[in-house]
DNA sequence: TATACGTGGCG
DNA sequence: TCGCCAAGTAT
């Protein structure tokens, strides 16, 4: 390929990387974990409860739990019960154990400290690939390929032409991530930063608003005529009726009591017998309830 | 690799 | 109304 071609702009990474992050430079949202002041510790607790979850309803149980507890080491002297309270109805409540479980490593194996290194943030509970690599990145300035579903949907169109990502994050995704990693190490936490924003602002999943792009010229899916989606539809996943919507149900009778709740309380919550303790034994195997010597049930030690 | 795991907003 | 989607992790 010569360099000659100009109908159809070559997707190099200088290219790329200029353009989102002076995009990024403009349009970056004012995140309260996003502030010099959040530190580290305010990062991690942000990426634990953005997994899964949107960022407009994270914000304001973040400045909460920021504000009780502004070091691991304060949640760490808690109760995991009041973690899962504080949680609130975030979803996903083990993400709270986990983050209170992370909490307590932090203030035992690491001084209190954050480690700063991907292997010890692995070693975390609730710290997958994700959330080590945005954590070093975002808290730390370091050079990781911070691989979310953002920047997959932002790759899988900007760089290999499709709508959207495999389903599964595969080893090409991960290979193309570390290849398009800036080689400093300050512009490679900007990118890994910008990326994400620009997957989460404009390229998002349903109508990426390529008007805005600050690299629609380069978008190999763009050049391609927007193609539609080939491969096996994302599975949907089903909620109503499930053992999760029992569980969210129960749990959000424990979380709202004060007093531990007998036995005939939890089964208001839902009408079919044998889901129902199905539901409440899998709360009690997962640490997020706990049973009383006289049969009532609360959030764990609360 | 596939599945379980909450909750709520939006088109 | 209802399916889709949201900064994943653990098993």
């Amino acid at each position: 390929m010569t360099a000659t071609s100009t109908s159809a702009p070559e997707a190099d990474p200088a290219s790329l990387h200029a353009g989102v992050i002076e995009w990024f430079d403009d349009h970056a949202r004012d995140l309260p974990w996003r502030r010099p002041e959040a530190g580290a510790w305010g990062v991690m607790v942000s990426e634990f409860m953005l997994q899964q979850t949107p960022v407009n309803r994270v914000i304001p149980v973040y400045e909460q739990w920021l504000a009780r507890w502004p070091r691991p080491a304060d949640l760490a002297t808690e109760s995991p019960g009041e973690a899962v309270r504080a949680w609130g109805r975030l979803g996903y409540p083990r993400r709270a154990l986990r983050l209170h479980g992370a909490a307590t490593a932090i203030a035992e194996r690491h001084g209190g400290d954050v480690p700063k290194t991907h292997q010890q943030l692995l070693a975390l509970p609730g710290v997958g690939e994700y959330t080590a690599a945005a954590v070093a990145s975002f808290a730390y300035g370091q050079r990781h390929a911070v691989l979310d579903t953002n920047v997959r949907r932002v790759f899988a169109r900007a760089v290999t032409g499709t709508q959207y990502p495999p389903n599964a994050t595969t080893a090409a995704e991960r290979r193309l991530a570390r290849t398009l990693l800036p080689e400093g190490e300050r512009t490679a936490a900007r990118w890994a930063a910008a990326t994400m924003e620009l997957g989460a602002l404009v390229c998002t999943a349903r109508s990426p608003e390529c008007g805005r792009c600050p690299i629609a010229r380069l978008c190999a899916w763009r050049q391609a005529g927007s193609p539609a989606h080939e491969g096996p539809a994302r599975r949907v996943q089903t909620y109503a009726g499930t053992d999760r919507q029992v569980r969210g149900k129960l749990l959000g009778v424990l979380r709202e009591a004060v007093e531990p709740v007998p036995q005939a309380v939890l089964d208001q919550v839902w009408h079919e017998p044998e889901q129902r303790a199905r539901a409440l034994r899998g709360l009690l195997m997962d640490g997020l309830a706990e049973r009383l010597p006289d049969g009532r049930y609360r959030l764990p030690g609360a």
